[in-house]
DNA sequence: ATAAATATTTTGACATATCAAAATTAAAAT
DNA sequence: ATTTTAATTTTGATATGTCAAAATATTTAT
């Protein structure tokens, strides 16, 4: 019984909330995957019900769900898949990141194994993606990166950004006008807590001022 | 209102059992349309009259069924997204003709028009895909072209490989190894009626001898 | 500790796409 | 011209995935 679209995307949305949290043995609330989803409560609570019975996560009424190692395998390969695509488009395709992930949305359910092989081989079995999110290997299993954000690095020293946890493709073209995309070297010369904001020095000396929300988005490495 | 992948077999089926037709304006058998996507008869009966509600065929009961210009269109760019994609495989990725059907039967409904387009572009918007079917332009306009087979061309003579009506797996295998993909050149030596058979010499001066309905399969030109 | 607010689950309905099997129509054969 | 055969349609079920709205449980505030 191969997996539909639904189910794996079900399993992504459970997969990255897990792993946006602090506590990774959380249970993933109804009303957040539902609304990752986009579909009223009651629909994922009746989803949640199907993939229990495929073995894919436990649930626990009113408090939530969790994946299985099983679910947790499946969620891995979509991320993979979705990963790899988003590279490829950008790195053979020529597209711009910003504009990629809702292509990638629907290949991600549509490449077989043998092109996903065949893209990460040309790619030269890459580790993230053009957001710097990393890319399971065939296995399922994800290399752990321990970043900082910009609002807990320290100030005043050379960073590479690493990864954007923001998908938003108006925040990506942001990013992108003002270099500040994964890879380039960037220094924060000032936090104002009371201004909720950060100030960044880009490579080409330019000089940005952001809010602390977006701050968090943009992890680095020092 | 997208159309859902379902529909565009649909539709796909409708349009190749037109063009294979002898007469153009020929209804499509319901039970014919059946077989070729897999279902029982009365599931395409169902599926041909939500076609029609949807103004995509027209529909005469106990005879058949038939794309509308619209449906035309649609089929149209349902075999484009087809062919440009197997012609990418093949030519970007790397992949072996006879491996490709699957895939690109997957991939035909997730891509969008963006990413077909840059696919078109980089293959230098060609007019064939790898067996030789012509590619729909972005109108869903077919450039027309009348080959002759293996069983109506002249004898003795040089021909070139234009078209291959069959995608089937093994076949495609047997004629990579014989040198008989679609440009290359050829010629029939023989044609033997109560044998049924014909003997072809291929452009590495081998000589093989297959079926008529096999022969039939094989377009060329003079 | 109880009321109000919020989150979750249940119920009944609907859309899409399918099958099995019975009923009907059309075509072929005698 | 009937009968037989073959193709097609209809009917009743089923699976998946969804929503609206009612019922229930949990959390928060008073």
């Amino acid at each position: 019984m191969a997996t539909s679209s639904t189910v794996e995307n079900y399993l992504k949305a459970i997969y990255q909330a897990q792993a946006a949290a602090e506590d990774k043995q959380a249970l993933v609330p109804m009303g957040q995957l539902a609304s990752s989803l986009g579909v009223v409560p009651g629909t994922a609570t009746t989803m949640v019900k199907t993939l229990v019975r495929s073995g894919l996560v436990t649930y626990e009424p009113y408090s939530g769900v969790r994946l299985t190692d099983a679910g947790e395998h499946l969620a891995a390969m979509v991320l993979r898949r979705h990963r790899l695509v988003e590279l490829f488009l950008v790195q053979i395709m020529g597209m711009s990141w910003a504009e990629v992930h809702e292509d990638a949305e629907q290949l991600e359910h549509a490449v077989s194994d043998r092109l996903i092989d065949r893209i990460d081989e040309l790619l030269g079995r890459p580790a993230v993606d053009p957001h710097g999110d990393p890319i399971p290997d065939p296995e399922g299993v994800v290399p752990k990166h321990l970043h900082k954000n910009l609002l807990t690095c320290p100030i005043d020293t050379s960073l590479v950004v690493t990864r954007v946890m923001n998908q938003d493709a108006d925040f990506l073209r942001f990013l992108e006008q003002h270099d500040l995309k994964p890879g380039q070297v960037i220094k924060v010369i000032a936090r104002d807590t009371s201004a909720d904001s950060v100030s960044i020095l880009s490579s080409g000396n330019h000089q940005v001022t952001i809010g602390t929300r977006a701050a968090s988005k943009l992890l680095v490495e020092v």
